[in-house]
DNA sequence: CACTTGACCTGTCCGC
DNA sequence: TGCGGACAGGTCAAGT
């Protein structure tokens, strides 16, 4: 499921619910997805969320820190006790936790529930201290953060030109390029620069750089404010989807008229994975 | 070295 | 209704 504003949407969400709650309990029912000693963050206080790339970042009152990567089908559901049904943590939209997809629950000092439910178990909790984040190598080199103030096209292009015979929705997901774009945004931010996502990065120009560096920022930032995309999987920390997908240019509508030009969109496989775009106004 | 493919898992959907 | 195969928001390792 999630890219950069999938997990934005989520820790912008726990941050006004979970801060300052201390973490009671912790039930691991699939071993493989808990990292670390999870003993080492018993009775600690949340008094940090972050995120960075596709991270989630809890750091605890105690020196140490749980990290989160949902991978394809992660959800990070919070359930408070006033919304129990019968002694079971309800939702309106998720149903019952646990569910068939639990793999780890939190329990907090004011007995809200935290699920961690992953369908295909490819996502991961690790406790490490706080003072080890900065040297975890899959953070170390990430590429920038593209809705920091800092980011822009010069940097981009440059840590583009390091995959100069890619084709560049392909280059645009490596995550030491730019951080957090995705396999959706990758093929949106090609439709918003109005480059074909098969070119090669050897053939853009400064011009394509800058409209792709606008193409990324704005399909993030867009995202963001529909509550992310939910295909099968992706919902906030209350249970709700996203609904940027009803709105998206490309992502998800083969054979559906572009919303600018009515031409059919195409879909192809790049580095096998789907990859969405207008033949006709992708024209780079 | 740069790039592609397979593996990791579970589930759903589509065609025969 | 069943069965096989393709496919799904990500990243590694292994192979060419």
């Amino acid at each position: 499921m999630p890219e950069l504003p999938e997990v934005e949407v989520i820790k912008r969400g726990l941050d006004s619910k979970i801060i300052g709650l201390s973490i009671q309990q912790i039930d691991i029912l699939n071993p493989k997805t808990f990292q670390g000693d999870s003993k080492a963050v018993l009775g600690s206080k949340i008094i940090k969320i972050w995120r960075r790339a596709k991270v989630l970042g809890m750091d605890l009152d105690n020196g140490f820190s749980l990290l989160v990567h949902l991978k394809m089908s992660g959800q990070l559901v919070l359930v408070a006790k006033d919304r129990f049904i019968g002694g079971h943590p309800t939702l309106d939209m998720t149903g019952v936790m646990p569910n068939k997809s639990t793999r780890v629950i939190f329990e907090f000092s004011n007995e809200a529930k935290l699920f961690f439910n992953d369908q295909r178990k490819f996502g991961w909790i690790k406790v490490i201290k706080i003072l080890e984040v900065k040297n975890q190598k899959f953070l170390q080199s990430l590429g920038p953060e593209p809705l920091e103030r800092g980011f822009g096209w010069e940097a981009l292009k440059a840590n583009l030109l390091r995959h100069k015979s890619q084709p560049i929705k392909v280059a645009i997901m490596d995550q030491e390029v730019v951080a957090g774009v995705g396999n959706i945004y990758a093929s949106e931010a090609c439709f918003l620069a109005k480059i074909n996502p098969k070119t090669k990065v050897s053939a853009l120009t400064d011009a394509n750089f800058q409209s792709l560096a606008k193409g990324i920022i704005e399909s993030l930032n867009k995202s963001i404010d529909y509550g992310g995309s939910s295909k099968a999987h992706f919902v906030n920390e209350v249970g709700e989807k996203g609904y940027y997908l009803v709105f998206a240019n490309v992502y998800g509508r083969a054979g559906q008229p572009c919303l600018k030009c009515h031409t059919p969109i195409s879909k192809i496989a790049l580095a096998g994975r789907g990859t969405y775009f207008c033949p006709h106004c992708q024209n780079v």
